[in-house]
RNA sequence: GCGAAAAUAGCUCAGUUGGUAGAGCGCCACCUUGCCAAGGUGGAGGUCGCGGGUUCGAAUCCCGUUUUUCGCUCCA
């Protein structure tokens, strides 16, 4: 467990000292749960996504992919049930510590005086025998009527002040109720606090016409209201995706573990609309090709597994986790969903428009399931980076830090070393960079020993040094050095991009999977 | 949000009972070397997370605060 912690907080130093990730505002002591991706860090997220992008828009003929605003009708997130779901009324036990949803104290004690018209209802089974009406006794047995009225008045008064957001006549309640800790046993509550999971602003200048507007909590409601749209426009029949990458926030109560969850996050997904009856064929289907592409990396299938969910969401009928093992154990990477036609219904609901598909091969209009496949790209982000640090043991009794990022998602694809910085070698270098760089992200390097200099890219996560040595002026060749196996072949100058170019291109990697 | 621990140079860390801020690595310049890191010389970089207090004097003791890590809680 100590080794777990150790190899994290060198994961989080090594993208700190490499360029890949820091704290938001570092000067102003940071901003809890906030990163920023500096120079390489940014590549590789960037590279991540072209990845993602590719196998899913570019690579299936009936997915497109859109790009949807942050700010959305406030009316979408009530129909989305974000508003309801993501506001919560919380209230502490200041001697057991312990946190309650404070409506969920006030129902359970609701529960406890239903469960003693329960027991009333059984003593008078007991002593009435085959002749006890149940129905009449409910309804005039006088101790039963009156834990009725009292379990009643609660729970409208509950309602009410939940509904005003009259917070302290909640916690009146608590103390009226005398409702106590089920784990210290005492009535020492906090004042009831509202936990709102949605990042609030306004939309308008001044204050009183200002719209109270919410950064979006998901990307997925963009694809719902816009489904009409694009399956018009782009004349696409069901069964058909929509993909999206973009950012979104949740105001976590607790944030941690680096970018794993942060209140600003990046969400790859595609909402696949389908007939339904179909959704069990078709969530099969996706966590198969979903885990595939994942697979198609090379980063261990040891390190993946899925996590069927026990307990659903308000919206799916199944669902289920692609989990990695990340350096804190297997966690959450991507999650698959069959979302039945929850959004659509809802959004025709709410908005009175018809959110529905003609299918001309049964001759019907239908409201389209949905099964979708959502992955955070910070978390991807974290899983490569983490998965690709190594710390390796060389023959020599030296130790070498390496960072294994697959070559297609690396950062900077080559670096080109002249072997010393006399004899024309530094010019052929900067001539190989000039045409290299039309294609690839490469770097020239000419400071130290070129052992070391092949270390520093390592480091880094650079797959590939082409060196430039006295040998090169004369047949015009160089050395391609692999980062992972620390390899070298003498290859032709004049095939050095194309060798870079299968190596890291999309198509050899994608394919690895098929 | 609660509890515990931590915060000193870009990184990893040392700093004795309170007495003028250190090392290694890294970085920059020059020299030397030249195919798997750590040769030489010189240099830059820290008001010790921040604010207050105690003291003649605080990196060190006390209080507050911010951030991070771990546990609890939450997680559509």
């Amino acid at each position: 467990m100590a080794n777990q912690e150790d190899i994290f907080r060198k994961v989080i130093s090594h993208a700190k000292e490499y360029g890949y990730v820091v704290q938001s505002s570092e000067i102003y002591d940071g901003l809890s749960a906030v990163y920023d991706y500096t120079q390489n860090g940014a590549e590789l997220k960037k590279n991540i996504k072209e990845y993602w992008w590719k196998a899913m828009v570019q690579m299936h003929e009936n997915i497109v992919g859109i790009d949807a605003a942050i700010f959305m009708h406030p009316t979408t997130w009530k129909a989305s049930g974000h508003v309801d779901a993501f506001n919560d009324p919380l209230i502490d036990n200041k001697d057991s510590k312990k946190r309650y949803r404070a409506d969920v104290l006030v129902e359970d004690y609701v529960a406890k005086i239903e469960a003693k018209i329960d027991k009333e209802v059984q003593k008078a089974l007991k002593r009435f025998g085959e002749s006890f009406d149940k129905a009449q006794f409910l309804t005039t047995n006088p101790r039963v009527l009156a834990y009725q009225e009292k379990a009643q008045s609660i729970l409208k008064r509950l309602g009410r002040s939940l509904e005003a957001e009259d917070l302290e006549d909640v916690k009146n309640l608590i103390e009226e109720l005398e409702i106590v800790c089920p784990v210290s046993g005492s009535k020492n509550w906090t004042d009831v606090k509202q936990f709102n999971l949605m990042f609030g602003t306004k939309l308008g200048a001044s204050a009183e016409s200002a719209t109270d507007l919410y950064l979006r909590p998901e990307t997925a409601q963009g694809i719902f209201v816009n489904f009409l749209n694009v399956q018009k426009s782009g004349r696409l029949k069901i069964p058909f995706g929509i993909a999206q990458i973009g950012k979104a926030f949740r105001n976590e109560i607790v944030a941690r573990q680096f970018i794993f969850r942060m209140r600003e996050f990046e969400q790859m997904e595609m909402q696949f609309f389908i007939k339904p009856g179909t959704q069990i064929e078709w969530y099969e289907k996706w966590k198969e090709l979903r885990m595939k592409w994942h697979l198609s990396l090379g980063m261990g299938e040891e390190n993946y597994r899925f996590h069927d969910h026990e307990k659903l969401a308000h919206y799916a009928d199944a669902a289920t986790d692609i989990e990695f093992k990340f350096p804190f154990g297997f966690k959450e990477l991507e999650g698959i969903h069959s979302r039945t036609d929850f959004d659509l219904a809802s959004h025709e609901k709410y908005s009175g428009k018809k959110l529905q598909y003609f299918d001309p091969e049964i001759n019907e209009n239908y409201v389209p399931y949905v099964v979708e496949t959502s992955i955070g790209v910070d978390r991807m982000f974290l899983a490569v980076f983490s998965n690709s640090l190594k710390e390796e043991e060389l023959e020599n009794g030296t130790t070498r830090t390496v960072l294994k990022i697959p070559a297609v998602l690396a950062p900077t694809k080559a670096a080109v070393l002249p072997l010393v910085k006399k004899d024309g070698l530094p010019e052929i270098a900067h001539k190989i960079i000039d045409d290299l760089k039309w294609d690839f992200n490469v770097v020239y390097d000419e400071k130290d020993a070129v052992g070391r200099r092949y270390r520093r890219q390592d480091a880094a996560g650079t797959p590939f040094c082409i060196t430039v040595d006295h040998q090169t002026l004369e047949d015009e060749t160089v050395t391609i050095r692999y980062r992972d196996t620390m390899e070298q072949n003498r290859i032709a100058l004049g095939v050095v991009n194309e060798t870079i170019a299968n190596e890291v291109g999309i198509r050899n990697w994608l394919k690895k999977t098929e």
